[in-house]
DNA sequence: CCTCCACCGGAAAGCCGGGTCA
DNA sequence: TGACCCGGCTTTCCGGTGGAGG
């Protein structure tokens, strides 16, 4: 049989995958009306030719921030086109884009210039910038995604974007910030604070019930009709509003448990399928925390891998500490303080990767308990991936057939 | 009730790579 | 270009401490 038939006569399951992506953004946002109003009365001004006022929005991750601020901007693009008022709104991810020079420079490019991405004079760009708008009698509306990101290296850009306004003849400028960071205002010069949150939007988490609407909306454009079990929408939902009611995270869930179910082969998405998308979700999430790692920890990690696997279900800071010193020393590598290691073993425990709780031995000190409680192997395998740490694997063997306690010994 | 272990965790200073400014 | 600054990482130093054993 032709394997593109095989693949074709098994049951289907998506119809559009993407739509459950967080890149989409829908037709539609469940729950999120009054934002929206909000942001459209505050933008509208740019209709009729005035500056709207700048716009601070704040909300955790997941609650439709950037969805709403994308789907605000295209319908008012799609108006002004239709009442032929010059009216853009250019949306920025700082996260990518973090300098002040980047920003001005994917501003120009938008404009029609052609400004480089590195190389002018900052100040060289700025006026290009001012000069389009000027030229264009062009009112822009720049959305600063993540702009907590920008703030921590420095506000000169808000600075200046703030107060471009007063030195345009013709052009307007209005600035759309978004973050995440309530507390991010305490980096900012209250005069830049004071311009850009001329007007605040918070955007509340969703509960259970809204974040079923949001997935069953999606869904049905996502999935072939009865492909989803009952259960399965609402069982996301809850699974996702016991965190923080973030919307990505349900989605995501949603759309773990259709892949399982479409490679298991399965004519329909189950509650178990769900179960095992958490825990997929959840692992992947491990090993990225693990692979994003650097050195010292992976090595200080794989010495408690050595530990679990030689018996130790927990153990202490002195001897995972022996353990790491061998190791390093080992495969050459420096070795760092016990108190560095201190730092780093409280790291490991705030991603989750390890548990470790002080405890008192009484008459034998003082120390933290650890324990590893992701699965070893996986760990295992991540940190090998590191060509620097190939070494580990030759020590692993060796120590299988010796006492593999050796470790300890020659402190 | 006191001691004293084996570490915790704060403070401060040093080091280093990168960026800025005259 | 060199002087300088900055922030992240690391070391040094050290005072602090819960509770088993005496």
């Amino acid at each position: 049989m032709n394997i593109f038939e095989d693949i074709l006569t098994s049951p289907r399951i998506f119809k559009n995958r993407d739509v459950l992506r967080h890149t989409y953004t829908p037709d539609d946002l469940p729950h999120r009306d009054e934002q929206i109003r909000t942001l459209a009365s505050i933008l509208a001004p740019a209709l009729r030719g005035e500056t709207p006022s700048n716009v601070l929005i704040y909300g955790k991750t997941g609650t439709g921030k950037t969805a709403t601020v994308k789907f605000v901007g295209r319908q008012l693009e799609e108006i002004s086109r239709k009442l032929n008022v010059r009216c853009m709104v250019h949306y920025i991810n700082c996260e990518l884009i973090d300098t002040q020079y980047r920003v001005l420079a994917s501003l120009a490019n938008a404009l029609g210039r052609t400004v480089p991405m590195t190389g002018w004079p900052t100040d060289q760009v700025y006026e290009e910038v001012k000069k389009a708008l000027d030229m264009k009698e062009q009112t822009v509306i720049i959305v600063l995604d993540e702009i907590d990101k920008l703030v921590k290296k420095g506000d000169e850009v808000l600075y200046n974007l703030s107060r471009i306004n007063s030195e345009l003849e013709k052009g307007k400028v209005s600035i759309i910030g978004i973050s995440n960071d309530l507390k991010f205002k305490n980096y900012l010069d209250p005069r830049v604070i004071s311009s850009l949150s001329e007007e605040e939007i918070i955007f509340p988490p969703y509960n259970a019930e809204q974040l079923k609407d949001i997935l069953e909306q999606r869904a049905k454009l996502a999935f072939y009709d009865g492909v989803l079990d009952d259960e399965v929408i609402p069982y996301c939902a809850a699974l996702a509003a016991q965190e923080h009611g973030d919307a990505r995270k349900a989605l995501d869930l949603l759309r773990v448990s259709g892949e399982i179910a479409e490679k298991e082969n399965a004519d329909r998405v189950t509650k178990e399928h769900v179960k095992k998308a958490v825990k997929k979700i959840e692992s992947d999430h491990i090993a990225e925390a693990v692979r994003t790692l650097p050195t010292q920890s992976k090595i200080l990690l794989f010495g408690m891998v050595l530990l679990t696997e030689s018996g130790y279900r927990k153990f202490t800071t002195g001897e995972v500490y022996a353990v790491y010193k061998n190791l390093c020393r080992r495969i050459g590598m420096d070795v760092l303080t016990q108190r560095r290691i201190s730092d780093l073993i409280s790291e490991l425990d705030m991603l989750g990767i390890i548990n470790s709780i002080v405890i008192s031995k009484g008459r034998y000190g003082r120390t933290r308990e650890i324990k590893l409680d992701v699965p070893i192997d996986d760990v295992k395998r991540v940190i090998l991936e590191d060509y620097r740490l190939e070494a580990l694997e030759r020590i692993e063997k060796d120590l299988r057939n010796v006492a593999s306690l050796s470790v300890f010994e020659e402190a």
